[in-house]
DNA sequence: GTTAATTACATGTATATACAGATAATAAAA
DNA sequence: TTTTATTATCTGTATATACATGTAATTAAC
């Protein structure tokens, strides 16, 4: 019995419901990101900002939100606390219903003063779980999200 | 090379993030259970709530809290939106500080008329990913949150 | 070329989340 | 027993999240 589709009552207990389970360790998670990030003035979920911005450059809210898998709406409010903290500008676009976001420079170093931090927190986690739990867990994670996308 | 302590640098890039994979697998996941548990008139996260009171019986705040593994702040108003709709009532524990929480008899109705529709989509997503990303998947997130449980 | 449809983003509203600090009640100390 | 400490919960504040709807700009239709 390898396949959960073998014995779907296994997990047929609310306590053991995917959404809750992933919400509940990502709670976790991200308590000990934003721990470690604590020295750089950003959370976990800034820091992916961060981090998507510094690697695709000049990007447009819509572009960005589908890159993240995030709402859009979600993502305006999101960068706008980072542009309140003088993290992220915005630049007019060619076509003048886009907005543009990128990096200041104190973006920039903000950035580069997180990554070791986030690095400590992701290696010292990985450390701490199993292969099972390591390495595969990224692709199990893509894998539900790919079992998710089906809809709209 | 099984383990990920042998090439640490393989989930060293902020797209591998566990906090933000964990996140963006939780937001999409509680799309799809929000989304089949809509004719209940609840969401997923009130769904673990319904489920946790209807297993645990009445309970204090700070006893489901650290059963959810949740903030206790948090809870409170959480609650609070199912107490609004009568799905939840509260009653005076011996200690005057405590407040024991109920489901209400509608919030028995209603956690009976959303538990199939949440089997549904549990059923749903456990069959459309692999056994690696199914029965292991809980088991890895679990092992997660210990990780991340290890501080206070 | 003016009108209609589409697109890109913002706003209104609501829930989820948690830290810091406030409040009230119980327990412990003196 | 009065004081102090602890505990349980709530409130203030801030971020994260998304749906429904509004607005403005671009494109397509005519």
């Amino acid at each position: 019995m390898k396949n959960p589709r073998d014995n779907p009552s296994a997990l047929l207990s609310p306590v053991d419901c995917l959404s809750y389970r992933l919400r509940r360790a990502a709670r976790l998670a991200a308590k000990r990101y934003d721990a470690a990030l604590k020295p750089a003035g950003i959370r976990n979920t800034q820091f992916t900002l961060l981090s998507a911005l510094e690697m695709q450059g000049d990007i447009t809210i819509g572009a960005l939100a589908k890159a993240l898998a995030t709402d859009s709406t979600t993502l305006t409010r999101n960068l706008d606390v980072l542009v309140r903290r003088g993290l992220v500008e915005n630049i007019a676009g060619e076509d003048g219903r886009e907005r543009i976001v990128r990096l200041t420079s104190q973006g920039i170093s903000t950035y580069e003063a997180a990554l070791p931090l986030w690095q400590g927190a992701q290696a010292h986690l990985l450390a701490a779980v199993s292969e099972e739990a390591g390495m595969s867990m990224i692709a199990s994670l893509k894998e539900i999200e790919i079992a998710c996308g089906e809809l709209p």
